[in-house]
DNA sequence: GTGGTCTAGACCACG
DNA sequence: GTGGTCTAGACCACC
């Protein structure tokens, strides 16, 4: 369910969070539901607890889980305004390319084309 | 002409690298002009003169511009292989945000009127 | 009568002192009134006996209940000194307070007006 | 400037946090000023620099600082939107402290008149 | 020198 | 058993 990838030089903390966040967008992950502890997660992963708990504290903190001491770490059961700001962190990164795009001299239709053809490949849920 | 964000997180070497890119890319720098040396940049934007040999030593590796020791660096008559490097991450880039679109449930017909409209605004050459 | 809300940081036994102290206050537990078990207590909010346990050992400790071996549990007939210490644990709680507002440039006035908005508000008993 | 007290039970980078945003909201720290690296703190208050670096993380989330790699943290020109998230937090925690009073049998004046004491009371800049 | 990430191992409060 | 905090020490990229 959720990988890491040692080449990417993404923090290993921001790959679990990224992961964890479209499981629960996509609803493979259900409100309420509990999540692997901490220690099991580290030790399935072969990472370090705390790197874990690092991922957990910041996905808390985005409104995308809830933990309890002592319990375990639950998927929050209204992650919306979590799942807002990623959206509105899409499209100024969006803009951004796009901007890009019209500097490396890509005109529109075949941005619009590439689009289009990504989408369809992309992996379907 | 340079512009440097320290606020933010991308390495300032990068920012360089990036921003003389397009500067080429757009044909605001000629081919064989010379580029300012790497001294009096770093005094211009404040930065350490390291950090500037950094970016330029990228930018030759790239094939963007090439520096003859004694006299300065320049910009290459010929920045192809450079260009169609920077088209071919760009693309990658782009299936990568596509594939993330999808994954936070954003139709592709809403995704495309988002291209349209940033293109449209983005800054005219 | 009681609501534990586990998304609440608070711990659970700490939830269930409070809640007591103030219903014993408000006078809706009277004096030398029962209180149920720490098994059925536990069963009804599905929580560990443990917890209820402590919860009623604090509150014993505090002069607000009294237990009685092999008979359960009982509102203590004068529960004032634990009442005293609650009130004066909330003064130095509201004096930190009001040095925080000051802090957070917050003028006396508008600081009065909101504590009366807010007193009127609170649920009448 | 920032003291910490061990024999309070709020976790040592909360404690720093919360020392470092009220000196910028009272202007003691100023805008784009360099804060004490980690590493400096880390030995000056004899903690692990883990635990600072938790801390100004926190901060720059919130908004209050920004921190550059290889250069270090300083205080962010427009703190706005870290203040006013903590002025909500006070009145949603004021709101609960008058419901508090309310149970304890506290009256409305006495209340009022308490606040005004200990905000006379209360530091001066 | 700086901030940032990660590991290893410990301790605590909570249930 | 759980999450949370802290220490000690290492390594990296950046300036």
């Amino acid at each position: 369910m959720i990988i890491i990838d040692y080449q990417d030089r993404t923090p290993i903390y921001e790959q679990i969070v990224d992961r964890v966040q479209t499981l629960i967008i996509k609803g493979v992950l259900k409100a309420n539901e509990q999540l692997p502890s901490v220690r099991k997660l580290a030790t399935d992963l072969s990472i370090n607890p705390n790197t874990i708990q690092k991922a957990f504290a910041l996905l808390e903190q985005q409104g995308f889980i809830y933990s309890v001491k002592g319990r375990g770490s639950f998927v929050s059961p209204n992650p919306g305004s979590g799942i807002e700001q990623k959206r509105e962190d899409f499209f100024l990164h969006l803009e951004e390319m796009v901007s890009n795009a019209k500097d490396l001299r890509i005109e529109l239709p075949d941005l619009q084309k590439k689009v289009q053809e990504f989408y369809g490949e992309a992996q379907r849920d």
